[in-house]
DNA sequence: CCAAAAATGGGTTGTCCAGTCCAAAATCGG
DNA sequence: CCGATTTTGGACTGGACAACCCATTTTTGG
């Protein structure tokens, strides 16, 4: 993929344009960013993007590779903590606040794109999809974890999938109606469906 | 909004146009259709689509409602039957059925229009919010029948915004891994946390 | 210290596309 | 049936943007 050996200066470039691409389609969507607009915000210059990327598309599956471990990061102290019913709500508690944070602005960094390049992108939802496994992935390990403790009946993999789409649902609508309500009231209902199946 | 007085000619072009649109933007994303492919689909010519619409963001405009209509009117003979958990369940069932006739493609034919124009255009998105608020009350409606027959326990409002952002979840996710499996998942979970609610 | 490789700057090009204009044809209202 | 209005056709424009090119500077490895 990438044929090209990078100096230390050449990958802190090439990351400042990755950056700058995910900060950018995150706030504006992936079709409104121009690689001028990333020209600019990286403080590169005409060719650079070029000499770093083959074209806008490998720069857009950068960007989902960098979204999609900036999502895991940012939930990292909460998604290994997926096995009580204390450590969901804590998660809950953390994604609701940072919407709000946020104003309620730019829904999944995951999503938004995806839903963008679903239909005309293969390579590029292939990508997302990889990434919404691995989120998926990590939701499981703790339902799992709880299922096998005894604490848990029902299906992990079911809740853990149910749990993610919940979510996702949550920041689209929060996005679209400016308010974290959606969000709140689906995740609630996701959980107290997941408490119900707990002891 | 529409000074303009239209004969019966008129209107059946104006609607040509408008279906066309919606059609190709639910199947490549708002972002991906020009005009011109709007005017090669619709069979008009040349200054056609700006004799209607004052330009684009109009015809987006008429497209949103268009569409939101379109939710409505698919989903009628399941809407006004959401006061029974059998009623519940066959809305589920066409849902999930409706996703696999089309193969998983184009999600929601609103929330796919939203994501892509949330950040970027105001009035657009405050459309998007009103034809998902027509959407919630058609469910609320049910649950809310439900509650006063004291079939329901639990905030029929709450649950009927539950109910609908994960449907939005259950579309995005089902639309990104080309299987109905995340929205069969998802509706399952939210149906059974209704029923868990219900007597 | 020196060649080779990598990084940078900025200009250029060809295409696509939203929006405009004007004139011709069809339709309507009286 | 006739003047007014609406509908249609198609050409044109101006700007934006992805992608390309080449010359210059900086960095690397031996």
């Amino acid at each position: 993929m990438t044929a090209k050996r990078l100096t230390a200066k050449g990958e802190a470039t090439r990351r400042r344009i990755v950056v700058a691409a995910a900060q950018l389609m995150y706030e504006r969507g992936v079709t409104e960013v121009t690689l001028d607009d990333v020209r600019a915000a990286a403080g590169v210059s005409g060719s650079q993007i070029y000499h770093y990327f083959a074209d806008k598309q490998a720069l857009l599956m950068a960007v989902i590779d960098h979204q999609t471990q900036a999502v895991m990061d940012l939930q990292a102290g909460h998604l290994d903590r997926l096995d009580t019913m204390a450590g969901l709500r804590a998660w809950r508690d953390a994604l609701v606040e940072h919407q709000r944070r946020l104003q309620c602005r730019g829904g999944c960094p995951i999503g938004s794109i995806g839903s963008d390049v679903a239909e005309h992108n293969p390579q590029a939802r292939l990508a997302v999809a990889s990434g919404y496994l691995r989120w998926e992935a990590a939701i499981r390990s703790g339902l799992t974890a709880m299922h096998r403790r005894g604490h848990l009946a029902g299906d992990p993999d079911d809740l853990a999938l149910a749990l993610l789409t919940a979510l996702q649902g949550g920041l689209l609508m929060t996005q679209i109606h400016r308010n974290v309500r959606p969000l709140e009231v689906a995740l609630d209902a996701m959980l107290e469906h997941v408490a119900a199946l707990s002891r």
